[in-house]
DNA sequence: GGTTCATATTCAAACTATTTGATATGTCGC
DNA sequence: GCGACATATCAAATAGTTTGAATATGAACC
């Protein structure tokens, strides 16, 4: 069970007020979901989370072009989920959102234990 | 750091092999948050997570249409993540995936603790 | 069999997201 | 300032998702 995204009392007649709070973690939590909800940037999380990376080396570990991998950086950048560090002409990403390193730590367990 | 979905060794020089498994769990990953990535279906499943509802009882808890919640019912069977029991005329349905029910968990933490 | 209630399916319209190609910005070294 | 490189942005094309209205199925009761 899983109190607090839900009623407070298991089965209870949810009462408005409660059935509106649910629904606003809900928006909350699926705008948040959708961010992290798409392959590309899902692997560039993923391969931020083993350090920093410029966007060069991103497009060759994505096999993606530029500005794919940029628009996708710029998805996560509004998301406040990485942020970039410039260092001469190359930009570094990395992860700054704990929420996110909490999925994806979630996520790596439940699709990525290959054994 | 993530072991696993990323490379094993961090930052060593991904092989292609490596690359392409991590694209594979990155491909089914972001199917399967794609799937609870909708604030309709999230609250279906978190609703779920309290016991089995009928579809009449989530159209109340959700405010929503009977079609609109028979359709997201639909999308989450068909990925496997709950499952239908027929009482008479009424259907009821269950969370079926513990995968659904993990993440489930850990979004709760992070987006529903009210304190 | 016909009616009613509960749920499912279908299909098209409306909407949102993604990819691509072209172009822009910013930094460096000359 | 110019050329080269790294990254970002924009607009058009494309693809994918969600909703809504209408219709269909299936069980129960008469």
């Amino acid at each position: 069970m899983i109190p607090g995204l839900t009623t407070e009392a298991p089965d209870s007649p949810a009462s408005q007020a409660e059935l509106d709070r649910i629904a606003q973690n809900a928006t909350d939590a699926a705008a948040f979901l959708k961010a992290i909800s798409h392959e590309g940037r899902l692997m560039i999380l993923c391969h931020l989370a083993t350090g920093e990376k410029s966007v060069t080396e991103l497009e060759r570990l994505l096999s993606a072009r530029q500005a794919a991998v940029s628009q996708q950086l710029s998805r996560l950048r509004s998301e406040g989920l990485v942020a970039p560090r410039r260092e001469g002409k190359t930009i570094y990403y990395r992860l700054t959102d704990a929420r996110a390193i909490r999925i994806l730590d979630t996520v790596h367990d439940l699709f990525c234990r290959t054994g």
